[in-house]
DNA sequence: TACTAAGCTCTTTTT
DNA sequence: GAGCTTAGTA
């Protein structure tokens, strides 16, 4: 649509038709702070397209709004949606995550911090690599220091602007690190962030942190975006943390345009930072703030609104807001108990083959939802073998898969020489004869003459005491090198070319005819393709630079790469990645106490509050029905636990449920898996409101038994007598498969039948 | 130095 | 079961 050259209006314009009326207003209100809370499913994403289109309309150059978002794929959505409204002007909004936005800003202000303009990005692995190595150099225990509650802390104090510095000063943190006898978490955060700006790098949190950084100290800087970005919108405010918090509210200090939309029932990030009180104080800050609040649901049917607030109504904080729908009261919440993940599976597979059949609908309008990523494989075979077409979204992103990150690693080298997480990865493979010896003797050259390993590796012939791998070395510089004279001369895509057959990368893949093998090189070259999309896309604006492309990787971590996007397939994420998505039909599956809610948010209340909101978002995915389900049992670390149903399931009222295959009738099912009647049973139930007979705690695993070991009873035949270091004694009924996969079906004694992998079983004959 | 086998540890979600 | 680290061997 193109706008005709009139007067700014105020009049309401035309294709604002179809909004009601509190949807319309939040979208008139354009000017001054406003707060949109929105329920699930009452027409968000709508409001803050039409609200910008509308801007737009007012004779607002795009260029001069920010419109922030938390996901990609929500970025990409929304610009989809206002380009249908405004048309190609859409595409000078400055629209995307709060990471993507920052960079960008970043890359022509970082200077000023000492940053080049070339930053590396450093994702999860990076980091948690370089903690490691950090750890080994300062001597410390990896055990009592695990890198990943080491980088969470860092995490949490960058989200809260407390520097390294301020770390150190910090009686409270201090305190709290000695409690816990972890007294050198301090030295660790300095060491590490000196580490990263030695090599150029920002993790995910030090673009929003050193952004900050700069607001702050350079008012100049600060000045110069506060007076560009005339209108900015926050989406999914609830999820915002502090530094993001004070970044956008420097930012709107000049124009006070600043409209932030959110839900507080469906605040799910709570680990990464995200403050669910800047949402509930954005009055407190903006005084004359004008709020919205969007509560009827135009998405799902009553039986499913309802049951959602059933849950959600559990939790102690929230903002007042009543959410309701006028549709059609529909179907009730079907619960279903499954034996086992594989059991699962096939029950969701044929649910979906009959809904399919019956309604006539495409695979489009599945989704199937769970807490874990490692969820999803039963569900991908029962699939497979039901014929259906799904597609995963999320998991290990193909960026973060070994081959693409070696090749990435190598391109980000070539562009910044000082990365030492891309040099780790890459001065040995191919394996040139480089091993560790060599690389801890140029570490430690590196730390005598305080030079960076690049140019101790440049100059490398001064250096005659690293031995015999001297030469490689040099042979290694002098290719990356060349790597670097062609960078301001060749495009993306034939450097990345170059780079992968000049390394050995390629043929190294290529002369790997396994299967993985093959894969990795079809993954090497789906990669190359990627890179030539990028340097013909000519739709984008952006510089067709290498470094580009990089950062766009480095922050593009949601969305796997798919050539046909129109595929007519089932849709399975977790639930975190279903914010902002509907589907006519969801299935919730590994309702499990224990898993969901996961285990780690029973510690405390306020993170069992969020897996409530989890829940709630997952389940007002849905539109007109809703299956949940759960097993009785789950693998786990190779061996059968017996699992609960979630609690979530009975915090729901019993009369949007229907529990014909979950409940009274289940107990059969439920004891014929009687070996889990032990677990149990030492905890009686202690609500008899309880919809189900099975108790909320299971009690302890019994203490392994370090005399047995597993496998090695290959010679294990049919009638043999067996003693299992957990099980007891049994008697070996049946053998199957072969090889790795074999398999022992043995009638215990005192718990009935189970099937035990030999590889893994801790038995032995008796 | 490079490759293989055995051993140990892991529990979540994302930019 | 998987991914990673260490120990052992060529």
């Amino acid at each position: 649509m193109n706008w005709p050259d009139q007067e700014k209006s105020d009049e309401v314009p035309p294709f604002l038709d179809n909004l009601n009326p509190p949807q319309m207003q939040a979208v008139l209100h354009t000017d001054g702070p406003v707060m949109i809370i929105a329920g699930a499913g009452s027409g968000k994403t709508r409001v803050l397209t039409f609200r910008i289109a509308n801007i737009v309309h007012k004779g607002v150059d795009p260029f001069n709004i920010l419109a922030l978002t938390f996901t990609n794929k929500a970025a990409k959505e929304m610009r989809n949606r206002i380009e249908k409204l405004v048309g190609g002007n859409a595409r000078n909004l400055w629209m995307g995550t709060f990471h993507s936005v920052f960079a960008r800003i970043l890359r022509q202000e970082a200077e000023r911090i000492g940053y080049p303009s070339n930053f590396t990005i450093y994702d999860s692995d990076d980091s948690k690599s370089l903690i490691k190595t950090i750890l080994k150099e300062m001597n410390i225990d990896d055990k009592m220091y695990k890198p990943n509650l080491v980088l969470g802390r860092i995490s949490m104090a960058k989200n809260n602007l407390i520097t390294a510095k301020d770390y150190f000063q910090n009686e409270e943190l201090i305190n709290q690190d000695k409690a816990s006898n972890r007294g050198k978490f301090a030295d660790i955060y300095l060491a590490y962030t000196t580490r990263c700006f030695k090599a150029g790098a920002m993790d995910f949190d030090d673009i929003l942190v050193n952004t900050h950084m700069i607001f702050k100290h350079h008012v100049d800087i600060l000045n110069k975006w506060q007076h560009k970005f005339k209108y900015i919108l926050v989406d999914e405010y609830q999820d915002t943390n502090h530094v993001q918090y004070m970044i956008t509210k420097k930012l709107a200090a000049v124009t006070q345009n600043i409209c932030v939309v959110g839900d507080d029932a469906q605040s799910i990030y709570a680990f990464r930072g995200a403050n669910i009180q800047n949402i509930l104080n954005f009055e407190r800050d903006y005084p004359d703030v004008s709020t919205y609040k969007l509560e009827q649901n135009y998405r799902s049917t009553q039986i499913i609104v309802n049951a959602a607030s059933s849950v959600i109504k559990n939790n102690k904080k929230q903002l007042e807001k009543k959410v309701w729908t006028a549709n059609e009261e529909g179907d009730k919440i079907k619960v279903t108990r499954n034996a086992s993940e594989n059991d699962e599976g096939k029950r969701v597979a044929e649910y979906i083959f009959q809904d399919k059949q019956n309604e006539h609908l495409p695979n489009k309008a599945f989704a199937i939802l769970y807490r874990t990523n490692a969820q999803s494989r039963a569900m991908e075979e029962a699939l497979r073998r039901q014929g259906i077409d799904y597609r995963i979204y999320g998991g290990t992103s193909f960026y973060q898969r070994k081959e693409v990150k070696d090749l990435l690693s190598y391109l980000r080298f070539v562009i910044n020489p000082n990365d030492e997480e891309a040099l780790k990865r890459i001065i040995n493979y191919p394996a040139r004869g480089i091993g560790d010896t060599s690389l801890n003797r140029l570490i430690y050259l590196s730390g005598q003459q305080n030079m960076g390993l690049w140019e101790v590796i440049k100059n490398i012939r001064s250096f005659p005491e690293i031995g015999n791998g001297g030469p490689k070395i040099e042979n290694f510089g002098m290719m990356i090198q060349s790597f670097i004279g062609l960078t301001d001369t060749t495009n993306a895509f034939d450097l990345a070319t170059h780079v992968a057959k000049q390394t050995g990368l390629m043929r190294t893949l290529f002369e790997d005819k396994s299967v993985e093998g093959i894969s990795r090189y079809e993954n090497i070259t789906e990669l190359l393709n990627g890179i030539q999309e990028f340097v013909e896309d000519d739709e984008s604006e952006k510089d067709k630079t290498l470094a580009n492309f990089l950062e766009e990787v480095a922050l593009y971590t949601d969305d796997q790469k798919d050539k046909d996007p129109d595929r007519d397939c089932i849709s399975l994420m977790t639930i975190h990645a279903s914010k902002g998505l509907e589907f006519p039909i969801v299935h919730l599956i590994g309702m499990e106490e224990n898993l969901f809610p996961s285990q780690m948010a029973l510690m405390n209340r306020q993170e069992l509050e969020e897996e409530r909101r989890l829940f709630y978002v997952a389940v007002t995915r849905a539109e007109r029905k809703l299956y949940l389900s759960f097993a009785t049992s789950r693998f786990k670390y190779g061996s059968l636990i017996p699992c609960e149903p979630s609690r979530f399931i009975d915090e729901i009222d019993s009369k949007y449920l229907d529990m014909s295959l979950a409940s009274m009738k289940s107990k059969a099912v439920y004891q014929r898996n009687s070996d889990e009647e032990q677990f149990v049973s030492a905890n009686k139930p202690t609500s008899n409101k309880s919809i189900f007979t099975t108790p909320k705690v299971a009690a302890p695993l019994p203490p392994e038994d370090p005399n047995f070991v597993a496998g090695d009873i290959s010679q294990l035949k049919v009638g043999d007598m067996v003693q299992h270091q957990r099980f007891g004694r049994g008697v070996v009924a049946e053998i199957e498969g072969e090889g790795q996969n074999q398999k022992a079906k043995v009638n215990f004694d005192n718990i009935g039948t189970k099937v035990l992998v030999l590889k893994f079983a801790k038995m032995r004959i008796l």
